[in-house]
DNA sequence: AATACATATGAACATATGTTCATATGAGGT
DNA sequence: ACCTCATATGAACATATGTTCATATGTATT
């Protein structure tokens, strides 16, 4: 049994290596960003609407029939989508208008796509 | 008040855009595959690992060091990440040494710094 | 104004996830 | 053999997350 305290005492570590790696770190606040984007593409639904929006604007409706999910499941996922800025509405009508803003998401999708298919 | 069942009626949607979308959806398990890569990169922590090893290896407790995390935490976080194959583990002597294995995740990385950074 | 439809949203619920604590495993030094 | 150190891991716990259900909001249509 040991005591965490003792673990990894400073000289048994590798202090060149770790400053190297300290000069590469970035700040928490930048961390945080990242996960909450990387949150929101973590979704299979989501997945689904932002893949389904790619080249394209839809409805709400439109969405439901495509991935088969609840009107009102969509509607919270598309919720969290706009308030962490990755898609835009646009109200025509009775219905609101979904694409995608940012295009980074783009990016990133494909690279997990690829990932996927290896 | 309103039944789901009378949520959306066929000809209320856009089936012409439908149908152009659908053509663009993929399998279940490619979100599925998408999504689990996103998820182990969705945690501060892992980020933090991740950033760490972008560009050397480090054992655990190098990344405890710069992660200012536990050793427990940091080795369940790693044993996730090798699960997934984003990481491969090399034991030498006392020391576990840990790398990226995906370039996808480096690029996939980057990405997100860029969003972060906007 | 009354109704129908499209969308949004709060509450409740079940499940997933990350950390800690305690302890196990395994390698090297003595 | 024994001890120390580095790492792994199971269980418990608290928190986060996604879906559903019920209902609210807002826009046309009659």
């Amino acid at each position: 049994m040991m005591n965490q305290n003792e673990v990894c005492k400073e000289f048994q570590t590798h202090p060149d290596v770790i400053e190297a790696a300290r000069n590469d770190l970035l700040s928490n606040v930048e961390y945080e960003y990242m996960s909450v984007l990387f949150k929101m593409v973590s979704d299979p639904t989501r997945l689904k609407i932002i893949n389904a929006l790619f080249d394209r604007e839809l409805c709400v409706c439109d969405l439901m029939v495509l991935t088969g999910m609840s009107q009102s499941s969509i509607s919270h996922q598309l919720s969290k989508l706009k308030q962490t800025r990755l898609v835009k509405s646009d109200k025509r009508g009775k219905n609101v208008y979904y694409t995608l803003k940012d295009e980074h998401v783009r990016q990133i999708f494909r690279q997990a796509l690829e990932h996927a298919r290896e």
